[in-house]
DNA sequence: TTAATCATGTGACAAAAGTCACTGTGCAGC
DNA sequence: GCTGCACAGTGACTTTTGTCACATGATTAA
């Protein structure tokens, strides 16, 4: 992680797209904010006051319920933005996620009250917006298949699996206790599914990381 | 239900914000169209070719499931649009949902093509899109919240909570197996668990129909 | 090195949810 | 009035998931 890009680096790498005034304009109202691997970048509760868009590292969207247990939905990375805080951003709600970041981070945030003179000026930029929230969508779509049809053994499948994909290694590192969390279940069950999918071949456990053969 | 409306009457009750212009718009461009209570309004897989803006009735979203399941997402009403229909209109997507009317209900079509002008002409218009993206988001964080948080018995008695509040009835009229098919369950686990609730004191059982006494 | 802590494995049991089989009952159409 | 059918109730059982209690080995901090 480089820690001397500017703010127009970011931009510059991540936005190809953007048209040269609306880069300009990030680079002229954006900031950039770094928060280390564990942190948390929202809270649920808090104000939006800035749309937050992923530039470095990766960050894990959670649903809280009510005793503190936190659902995680998806993941956020290079380029990424959250759509709760566009959304948010238009009424100046409060977030109804949280999110964590996975490794060191780094944000660009934009502040709220200048995304509807972006929207109207800047046409790839209300692009952006659009595709940001149909793919927030589709994926609070795909979280609500698996919990709604899939029994807890497909469901640690496809979290593997998107574990594999996102981070594109087959060495992945997580405890059983964190699977458990984040797919709201409990460890010992994720200790016994999992190894079922070690007797099957799909995976082979070791202390602190699960190797991923399913490629 | 008055079959003489015409679509500017739809829209002056249902729109009285929008601006004189995009009335005008919407006169001119769009389209009505009746469903009888049951006729599926949009199917899973099928192609958007239109925005869609329920006028009148009420309309059930499903997330189907890979063996035909019909897992019931929320409601949509007058003034309501599918957030879905909007999305993946600007990028010519397949409807990731199922729309069934639960009564006769009429909506109003807006050619795809033409959203992307009515963003940028109509501030309204752009506002009424925003709230809509923002308000099925967060009926998408709740539906999340009860399944992948709450047990069989408390998300029967959100259920039927839901249903009371929407049809401002307390006379629910459902079979238990539709309750069972909306929630993803089997009809004797809701039957056992009405039957809790009734001896609660929460619900009196009727044939063909539920009494809601927690007003 | 020696605890203390963390990650994992596992047996035994409990609770929740799903399945099967069967019953009864109200009602619409003949 | 029958007949057939949709809807609901229920006992018995299975499967899945969650909980409790421990055990073991690896890692870390003192």
């Amino acid at each position: 992680m480089d820690d001397h890009l500017s703010i127009g680096d970011y931009v510059e790498g991540l936005f190809p797209q953007f048209e040269p005034a609306l880069k300009q304009f990030i680079k002229d109202n954006g900031k950039v904010k770094k928060f280390t691997a564990g942190e948390q970048i929202m809270q649920t509760g808090q104000y939006m006051k800035a749309t937050i868009i992923i530039a470095e590292g990766r960050v894990k969207l959670y649903r809280e319920g009510n005793d503190g247990e936190e659902f995680f939905m998806y993941y956020l990375q290079g380029g990424n933005a959250c759509a709760l805080s566009m959304i948010c951003a238009t009424k100046q709600e409060t977030s109804q996620v949280m999110a964590k970041a996975v490794d060191d981070t780094t944000v660009l945030m934009i502040p709220i009250g200048l995304m509807d003179d972006m929207m109207k000026q800047y046409k790839t930029w209300y692009y952006f917006v659009l595709e940001t929230y149909r793919s927030r969508f589709e994926e609070l779509l795909t979280v609500i298949d698996h919990v709604a049809f899939k029994a807890m053994d497909e469901r640690l499948y496809f979290y593997l699996q998107k574990q594999y994909r996102e981070l594109k290694s087959t060495e992945i590192k997580i405890s059983h206790a964190e699977i458990a969390s984040d797919l709201n279940s409990s460890r010992e069950v994720i200790s016994r599914l999992l190894k079922k999918m070690e007797q099957r071949g799909d995976v082979v456990l070791h202390r602190n990381f699960i190797e991923w053969l399913k490629f």
